[in-house]
Formats: C-alpha cells, sequence, structure tokens
DNA sequence: AATGAATGAGGATTCATTCAT
DNA sequence: GATGAATGAATCCTCATTCAT
C-alpha cells in the first residue's frame, strides 16, 4: 500500500521501534524484522529506507541523542543563573522522556555499539563533548577551581546512574538520581567557597 | 589424548578465553568457536563441560565476580581504619587485574547480559549487594549521617566510570578514576563533620 | 507526465538499456530496476509494458535477432555473386554494430536463456535456420557438394568466435574473425574444385 | 552424522553436484541449498568446505578443467604422430565424459562465470593458453605455415561446436562434431602441401 | 500513463548444538 | 574424554512484483 510522502513518518516510526524493541531485549539482539513488525512495515522496507540493519541501529542512536541533545538545549534556555543551567542538564537527563526504562536500556546498548562501530563511538563521544561542554561552562561562571575534574564526576555519576537504572527496569527513580548527583554538586560548589 | 584432572584446567581456560574474547569482541557477539579455540580447546569440549552458550557466559561473569570479591577482600584484611576500608574497596576497583580494559569491556557486556539473563541479573544484584553492605559498613563506621546515599553515589561513580573506560579501550587511567572517586568520599565525608 | 505515444519509445529504451545492462553484467544478473534506471523510467513501467522480467529479455533477444537479421537482409541486398553472398554474410556478424562487446556478452547470455525458456530457445533456433538458410543457398549456388557440412562449420565458427571475444571484452577484432573464416570458406570452396 | 576422512569424498560429490545442477539448470541459477541437496549433505557443509558460493562454483570450474586437461594428456600419450596428436584432442573434446550434456552446459555457465569472476576468467585463459599449445605444438610438426590461425581456427569451432550442443541438450553428436573439425584439419593440411 | 513505496518470498551465510568416531 | 563434521534454524538482505496515488 504504496503512499506518497510517508517517508519521514516511516522512518520515524523505524527508529522509534528500534529503540523500543532494543529496550525490551536489553540487548542489540534483535531483528530487523522485529523492528519492521513493530513499526508495522515490512522488512524490506526498513532495509529500502536504512540500507542496513547497521544504519538503522545508528539512526536510532542519532535519535535518541537529538532529542537528549534538544531536551537539554531547552533546559537551558531557562536557566538564569550558572547553578540553574547545572540543575538544568542534570535534570535533563533524568526526565520522564529520556530516563525511560526503554531509553535507559537502549543506551547501555548503544556504550556498547560504540564499541562496534566507529561511528557509534563518534556519536557517543560527540554527546560526551557536548555534555562536558555545558558541565563546563557552568561551573567556570561559578568559579570552581577543578572544574574538570567536577564535570567528570558529574558526568561519571550520570552514566552510572543510568547503567544501575538498566538492571531495576520498572522502579525508575529519577528523583533519587537527580537528589544524589544534586548532593554531590552542592559539596562540590561548597568545598570551593569553604 | 584426554587425561584425567585435566577437567578444572579446561574449565578454566575456557572462561578465561571467554572473557578475553567478549572484552576484545567489546560484546556478547562471540562465537563459542573462537572461544574455544582461543582456549585451545574443541567447541564440543566447550558444549560438553557447560552445556550451553548461555552458561559459559554465567561461568565467565562469576569468574569476574569471584575474583573481584576476592580482590576487595584481600584489600580489605590489610585496612585498619573505616577510611582505609573505603579505600581498598575503591582502590580494589581499579586494580591493575580489575580495571584492565578487557575486564571492563567484559563488564559492559556482562551488564547487558544480565538485561537478558535472570541468573545474570541475580549475579550482579549479589555484586551490588555485596559491595553496598562493605561500603555502608565502612561508613556506618565513620558514622556518615546519609550512609546509604553516600554508598550509592560511590557504587554509581564507580560503574560510570568503568562504562566510560569502556569507550577509551587503551589509555586505562586508574589513577584519575580513584583520585575522582577519593575527592568526592573526602567531601562527603568533610560535609559531615562541619 | 505522461504523454501519448510515447509507449514505443519507451519500449525501445527499455529494450537497449536491457542489452546494455547485460552487456555490462556479463550475465543476466541484472535487476529490473537497473535496467530501468539506465533507461530513465521507473521499475512499475518496465513491468507495465513487458508484464515481467522474462519478457523483457525476450524482447530484447527478439531486438538483437531483428536488427542481426536486418543487418544480413542489407548486406545480401548488395551480394551479387554468391560468393559475395557468404562474404555479405560473415562480415554482417562482425559489423561494427554486431560485434560489440556488450552485444557479443548480450549474446552469451541469450544462449544461457534459451536454456532456461522455451521461448527463447525457439528464438536461437529461428535465428539458426535463418542463418543456415542463407549459407546454404549460398553454397549449393556455388555447388558445394557437402553444402550443410560446410554451413555448419561457418556456423559453429562464427559462435565460437563470438565466445571467445566475449572473455576478452575490450579488444575485438573483427578484421582476423573474418579473415579466418573467410580463409576457412576459400578452402572448402577451393577444395571442391580441385 | 559426523565421519572422519570424508572430506574429500563430500567436496568431491559437492563439485559433481554442482555442476550438475548448473547442467539441469543451465545456467548459474542454482541455490546452494540445491547443490547440497543433490550431494546429500547440508548446505551448512557446503559453506563449511567451501566458504562461499563463488568457491563452491570455482571449485566445480577447475574440476571440470582438472578432468578435461587429463583426458587431453592421456590421449596424447597414445598419439604417435603430429597429425594422431590434433586427433587425440579435438576427439577428447568431444569423449563421452566431456561431451556430456550437462558438462557442456556447465562449459557454458562457465563462460558467463569468467565475465564476473576474475579467478574464474584466469581459470578459463589457462585452458585456452594449453588449448593453443598443444595444437601449436602438433601444427608446428606438420610444418603448417600459418599455424597460428589454424589453431584459432579449431579453438573456436571447438567452442561453437559446443555452444550449439548446448542448445540441443539430449541428441549430442559427438561423432558430427569431430567429422566437422576433422574435415577442416584435413582441408588446412592438403592447402598447405598443394 | 507513470511512479516508486511497499511487500514478502527466497537465498546466502552463520552458528549453537549434536553426535559418530 | 575429546574432536570437529554435520545439521538446520535463524537472519540479513535482495529484488520481482504489485498497487495506491
Amino acid at each position: 500500500m504504496p503512499k506518497v510522502g510517508m517517508e519521514p513518518m516511516r522512518r520515524s516510526a523505524l527508529v522509534e521501534a528500534t529503540i523500543s524493541e532494543i529496550g525490551r531485549a536489553g540487548s542489540l539482539d534483535v531483528t530487523v524484522s522485529q523492528i519492521a513488525k513493530k513499526a508495522g512495515v515490512s522488512s524490506g522496507l526498513a532495509h529500502h529506507y536504512f540500507g542496513s540493519k547497521d544504519q538503522i541501529f545508528l539512526a536510532a542512536m542519532r535519535h535518541i541523542l537529538v532529542v537528549f541533545g534538544a531536551e537539554v538545549r531547552g533546559a537551558l534556555l531557562m536557566a538564569e543563573t550558572p547553578s540553574d543551567r547545572l540543575q538544568a542538564i542534570i535534570r535533563s537527563c533524568f526526565s520522564a522522556q529520556n530516563f525511560r526504562p526503554e531509553v535507559v536500556s537502549a543506551w547501555l546498548s548503544f556504550y556498547v555499539l560504540a564499541q562496534q562501530s566507529d561511528e557509534a563511538k563518534r556519536l557517543l563521544r560527540i554527546y560526551h563533548k557536548r555534555l562536558n561542554s555545558n558541565l563546563i561552562y557552568a561551573l567556570n561562571a561559578l568559579s570552581v577551581p577543578n572544574g574538570q575534574e567536577v564535570a567528570d564526576t558529574i558526568a561519571a555519576l550520570i552514566d552510572g546512574l543510568y547503567i544501575r537504572q538498566a538492571l531495576q527496569r520498572d522502579e525508575a527513580d529519577a528523583q533519587r538520581a537527580v537528589s544524589l548527583i544534586s548532593a554531590y554538586v552542592s559539596q562540590a560548589l561548597e568545598g570551593q567557597t569553604r
């Protein structure tokens, strides 16, 4: 049942289905057919649009990173103080959208993908750099002396809380994650002003 | 030529080979034949000993956890103060043995495995609990008020630093990892005594 | 924008594209999409006009045979003696048009097609019969006693030189092919008059 | 049902099955499964032994060329005069073994394969060179002046008679093929002595 | 008429697992 | 015990064909 102008919708559906299936399986062990079925299209179409399974995965990863980036940018728009900026970043990481069990699980798989695919590694590094920039910018504005260390610690905390969440699946506790990191940040800032 | 008493050696070789191959591949996408070849035995023998590929993976994971646990216990034996205990735990995580790129990469894969296999999940939870016990025990001795939060933060930091290391592969920086966590711990302890 | 009277042009373009693609690939392993693309139309249209891939192939084969037959007839029109007629036939086979690498390669593929499709086999047999008629007619006029044998030998030589040319691809040597066959014909005619 | 020492038999069976299936289909459009089934093994085993479908085809082609070469060598052993040698070569080409419909049909497919695979092209060229050497050697011994032309004509005749036979399938007429070529050879030798 | 999106059957290839030796 | 030959299910991918627009 071919229709015109469906491409963006199909691509989008396939990307969502990919994230969903990877999240569900908890790994990259999902077949193109599963993804296609979930998206309500044939496996042939998935190849038609993306060329290969790898490209489907990369498109899904790009999508997650794009959405993530947008959410962070949006949150930063509302931040008025450097401290607000830090909060904005941290809260974005654990927003309802980004901290969904499926998405968290997909993230874990993308870390694995980054070990196999150079393109995936590149994407992940871009994300890391952007996160780092955002953190450093805010920390510098707060005159935190060892800004890079604090930024690295925050970034590691985010990843660590994600990976641990992946094991839980159901009972996502974004609140607590934010609170743990915020506590660390407060300490770090206090420490320096003391 | 089959020999008696070979079984433990064979099993051990297969387990080591499994970790090595998973580490090398950066994922669970390794074949039994690859593992067997690396261990210098036939693929049939791998099945003979472990029954299935899943069981081989689980045995490898158990091995990593056992070695890890042993190293922590060993370090704790030498610790005299609660603060030493914290340091012992943290340093163990980033010891030359445990923080080898291959092992770090295998760890990531085991987190993935835990999403697919209940037994793997169980093993990982046991590790989490043990780590938590050890941390809590030391933190309580130091009368840290919000001990559980600090313990969770340390645990997340460890996992986060592992997962980020997995992306780097070569340039392992255990030193910096320990230093970041130690800095956090110092702050956390100071904060409470202030 | 569909136009009236486009069909013959489209069909022709598709037939040419088919020969070209088969020649390029050196086998029937060409897709309808490749052919359609080369012809500047959609794959759907190719089916619309020809019904199926097989029919496209057969149309291409028919075209080659038609062009070939026309060229032979044209050459025969100019021949005045029986000997001229033989030369006309032989030269037609190795004319610039018919002995193009692509066409030679396509011929080989049509021999293969004839093993799979009865219709293709029928077409090739018609060609064989016509070539044989033409040869026999000229040979009889020359009172060659074992005319059928000579005709078969000439025909085999033509096919043999084609198939060998297919391996060369580039350096087509029509001159030499004609010369080899002509030498044979001279001998055959001499032998009988001696 | 694994057995030791089966490899040569399996390989051989697969090669034979490949020739048989290609001959039956009249083209390279045969599946590995068809070949494997005909050989009485699984498709997996075919890949285990040959690595890929291409390699299976090449092995089949090599086999045909090896058998062909052996038969020619055998016939040449019995030839005492240069003239005998020519006869030996020609008769070998149309022996019961080499001129089997299936084998003839497979030959045609190998000419096609040679257009796609460099290795196949190489093999075919080796065969061409060897045939040419043998012919030239005999013709020189007979002091035929234009030996290379005669050799090329004989070679083209052989290929031409093969390709035409491929169309017939059933009613193989090796006798007549040999007789046509022999007639040509007689003429060519006579012509020079006249 | 013309397009090309969409389907789904088919095929090469891989690999866990079995089992005769 | 140990091997690795053998199987066959599973999966990615291609492509002829259809059909809504």
